[in-house]
RNA sequence: GGGCGUGUAGCUCAGCGGAAGAGCACUCGGUUUACACCCGAGCGGUCGCAGGUUCGAACCCUGCCGCGCCCA
């Protein structure tokens, strides 16, 4: 046997904790150690989560920061419960967003992308693409993310663009993707159409111009927001059922400045009440009048090209739309058909998510996915159970997308992204080709310009990044994956998508089991960040200023299920505070010889204080293991934070300090504890805070990394109450002793020679000698002379506390305190007094809970009693 | 207009049927050999308002008011 006693050598621990100067070194040790690197030959169960795939473009956001410390939480711990871990890394190529942003570029240099052609333009973008993107990938590994770089993948490489390829030819195929003309919503300034979610709304001032149409008694008055487009109308509508317009169905109206004469139709989708009952009817720029012109035969008149610029001849052509719009009320006002104008008036308005430039209506000719089957499937999955839904109430709001989807128009007018695989032939065929099939040539044929909707590429990322269309070993091991984590607010984006593809691609398997949604961050006074306001904060800088564990932390402990989060520097600070704690906490047991060489002592060895604070740790197992599983991370952040400071440091560490005093085995078995203690706490606190413990546990333990270390299982001890009763007990007779001396104005160092009477009385002879460690008692000399007594409550009895203070007491202070003790336990008899005097409830209550109130009535008459004997026993003030 | 959520200490939030809690802020006292990024002791709340159910309501129900988000 070897000299296994004596305590090895421990590299010393610095005196502060400086994460800026060994994380970028601890990280890359776990890559190079292949720690993230996916078996997939491994027999363990798999544990998987893809990355939501940042943009190419993008940056990493206090967002993004807490959804990877969230995934990097979940992972980490699956890897030390003995999963095959895979998190899979990647980016997509951002359609609209990368190419303004080289269309940016290329401005500065006075040039446009039609300047360099298609295929130029491509190349300059994958330029831009190798040299500027993918900042974000660098700046996930300062957070720490333990992630598989070695299965990083892009939405454009060519893996992935055979499976957009693949599933376009499948959907054409079983007639889910079909090509139609609609009203679409077009950027004028991106020159593209976009999908119904990537139009945001919001509440602008614009006006509402009431215009007579036709003349006399023949007349109709209609409103709008958009004057301009009445050069384009082709019917007034009124409601069938409107008496005011009944005699007008069926009649002619001449529109105002085109001498147009259109028909007044009748249609149901007319709201009588709204304005005055009437409306223009514009089918080629406007949803709802496209639908009521498609009921009625109506022509659709387009009057505004891309750029939304009229294109009608006459007066108006050649003006932008907004130009437009002035003048075509100045016009009319001229020949005097104004009614009535109303500025401003506040009405929805929609504008591009990409540029923010108010999105034009638009007919046009574009690819779409019909919705309809898949989104039920997708529906399903989460109604049937096989994918849950982290909050539960995120489910409803998932419900109403997926049950009320429009088909979803999936071509854009973009150059970079996945071209359309379709082919046009001379005598107007239209053909779709597979990633193996060779396209049609000869004189004639030409592809589709328009490429496909970012999201139809990310939407196929659970699969399409483990080897989708081919049965690949990761796709087998791999798929379904575990978790899909990301904000609520992206609910419509991933969620959605990647299950209508999922369960369409994979033979109804859904893409992931669990769907976690986050909240937002705001900012201190509960405002969303945004660059508008100038409230964000970047994690990066956290990450500099306070480490990347506390800003990790910062995050985790603010989400709350279904709830933003608020976070500001002084939560920050108070996350590197922590650290800091459990740093000089784990300095502090070491330089005690807190060990985990040795077994833990059997309980029958154990004092109370360690058998109480090793039950704690028990219950601290159970209850961070169950707040996992439930995506509690809040909760879980807090208790490992209220156990780690509030019972280890701040009881358990002044206890042992006692009990290391006493040395022999009393030492021992105490470092044994403290080592104990930690070796768990810092595995639990690991997938939150990699780095810190990770440093700690090492030397603590000189294991090889905790990454790949064991999560902690509870003992399956039975709970000591007594031990805890006992401690409890400790807790409160330190407590009230600090109190009088406080109180009494005694300065903390203070030492004051003191007994404590009726301690075996309540139970607590053992802790007698830590209670007066921790309250600077000292033994009484021959010269004890009590000049001051206080009386501790406890359950079992009182406590009665002498002191020496060698002086005289501060009556006035004493009096005060004791008063508000009486006015305390006044009002708790005046409680318990109402409830047991009520028949009602000790007639229909539960016997325990009668029998709690009994015994708090009878510590609350104690206490009185014992108090008023007090005061009226203290000398009068002077 | 429809739906969802939310109003608890100065701020940010837990608690969701049987004694009002945390962090930060604030006040007082402290260079106690782990930690001043700290320690000890405090102050602070008719739990949005009004009804109802219950022996008992911050918690359940109804209505109202405020705020937020999603959809139209």
């Amino acid at each position: 046997m070897t000299e296994s006693s004596t305590t090895p050598q421990r590299p010393e621990l610095p005196a502060a904790w400086q994460p800026s100067e060994v994380e970028a070194e601890l990280y890359q040790g776990w890559v190079d150690h292949g720690y993230f690197t996916a078996d997939v030959t491994s027999d363990k169960p798999p544990f998987t989560i893809v990355l939501p795939p940042p943009n190419v473009t993008g940056s990493l956001h206090m967002g993004h920061a807490l959804n990877h410390s969230v995934m990097d939480a979940l992972t980490r711990r699956r890897r030390m419960q003995g999963y095959e871990v895979l998190w899979l890394p990647g980016m997509d190529h951002a359609g609209i967003a990368t190419q303004n942003a080289v269309e940016r570029d290329l401005a500065n240099n006075g040039l446009s992308r039609n300047d360099l052609g298609r295929e130029k333009f491509v190349e300059r973008v994958w330029e831009w693409k190798d040299e500027y993107g993918g900042k974000i990938l660098d700046q996930m590994r300062r957070l720490g993310d333990g992630i598989d770089w070695t299965r990083e993948r892009f939405t454009m490489d060519e893996g992935l663009s055979r499976a957009v390829q693949t599933i376009f030819k499948k959907m054409f195929d079983d007639d889910l993707i079909y090509r139609a003309e609609r009203i679409i919503n077009w950027c004028p300034r991106c020159q593209t159409a976009l999908s119904d979610i990537e139009v945001e709304h919001s509440d602008d001032d614009g006006e509402l111009v009431s215009i007579r149409y036709g003349e006399g008694a023949d007349s109709i008055v209609v409103a709008t927001t958009r004057a301009e487009t009445m050069l384009g109308d082709t019917a007034v509508a009124v409601h069938p059922d409107d008496e005011r317009y009944a005699h007008l169905i069926g009649t002619e109206v001449e529109v105002p400045l085109t001498g147009r004469r259109v028909p007044i139709v009748a249609d149901e989708h007319v709201d009588p009440k709204f304005g005055t009952g009437a409306v223009k009817v514009t089918p080629a720029h406007d949803p709802n009048d496209f639908e009521i012109g498609q009921r009625h035969g109506l022509p659709n008149l387009t009057v505004m090209d891309g750029r939304g610029v009229i294109t009608v001849r006459g007066p108006f052509e050649g003006l932008d739309r907004f130009e437009a719009r002035p003048a075509v009320v100045a016009a009319l006002r001229d020949q005097g058909r104004i009614v009535a104008e109303k500025r401003p008036y506040v009405h929805s308005v929609g504008h591009c998510e990409r540029c923010g430039t108010v999105v034009e209506p638009r007919l046009s000719l574009q690819w779409w996915v019909k919705v309809e089957g898949i989104a039920k499937a997708a529906g399903d999955a989460v109604r049937d159970g096989r994918t849950t839904v982290h909050p539960a109430e995120l489910g409803k709001r998932y419900f109403d997308w997926v049950d009320n989807l429009h088909d979803w128009c999936i071509s854009r007018q973009l150059w970079w992204g996945h071209r359309i695989p379709v082919w046009y032939g001379p005598a107007g065929e239209v053909v779709c080709v597979g990633p193996d099939e060779q396209p049609p040539s000869g004189d004639g044929w030409r592809q589709d310009e328009d490429v496909l909707d970012t999201w139809f590429s990310s939407g196929l990322w659970p699969f399409s990044t483990l080897g989708w269309p081919d049965k690949t070993a990761d796709l087998a091991k791999f798929y379904p994956t575990s978790v899909l984590s990301t904000g609520y607010d992206i609910l419509f984006f991933w969620v959605t998508r990647m299950m209508m593809f999922g369960l369409y691609a994979m033979d109804e398997v859904q893409p992931f089991d669990h769907v976690y949604l986050h909240g937002l961050i705001r900012d201190a006074n509960g405002k969303k960040m945004s660059k508008s306001r100038g409230n964000g904060i970047d994690p990066l800088a956290w990450i500099d200023s306070y480490g990347a564990d506390a800003t990790r932390f910062t995050l985790l402990r603010g989400a709350n299920p279904g709830s933003d989060l608020a976070v500001a520097e002084e939560w920050a600070a108070g996350a590197r505070n922590f650290t800091t704690k459990l740093w000089n906490a784990t300095r502090f047991a070491l330089s005690n010889g807190a060990t985990v060489d040795r077994p833990l002592p059997a309980r029958d060895a154990l004092t109370d204080a360690d058998r109480w604070i090793l039950d704690l740790l028990d219950q601290l197992v159970s209850d961070v293991d169950g707040q996992f599983e439930g995506f509690q991370f809040a909760k879980l952040s807090e208790a490992l934070y209220h156990f780690t400071w509030d019972e280890f440091c701040d009881w358990y560490l002044e206890l042992a300090k006692v009990q290391i005093a006493e040395g022999g085995e009393r030492a021992e078995a105490t470092q044994s504890v403290l080592g104990h203690v930690l070796d768990v706490v810092l595995r639990l606190l690991h997938p939150l805070t990699p780095f810190i413990t990770e440093t700690l546990w090492k030397t603590l333990t000189g294991g090889e990394s905790l990454v790949i270390s064991e999560w902690p299982k509870p003992s399956g001890v039975e709970r000591d109450a007594v031990a805890a009763e006992r401690v409890e007990g400790l807790k409160k007779l330190v407590t009230e002793i600090r109190r009088f001396r406080s109180d009494q104005g005694l300065r903390p160092t203070q030492k004051v020679a003191g007994k404590v009477r009726g301690a075996c009385c309540v139970d607590l002879l053992d802790q007698v000698s830590s209670v007066k460690a921790l309250t600077r008692m000292t033994e009484p000399g021959d010269d004890f002379a009590v000049s001051a007594s206080l009386e501790v409550g406890l359950p079992k009895g009182t406590v009665k506390v002498e002191l020496d203070t060698s002086g005289t007491i501060d009556v006035v202070a004493e009096r005060k305190r004791m008063t508000k003790d009486l006015a305390v336990a006044e009002k708790e008899r005046a409680q318990c007094e109402g409830k047991l005097n009520n028949p009602a409830f000790t007639d229909k209550a539960p016997a325990d809970v009668v029998a709690k109130i009994q015994a708090r009535l009878a510590a609350a008459n104690a206490d009185i009693d014992r108090l008023n004997a007090r005061i009226a026993a203290l000398p009068e003030a002077k």
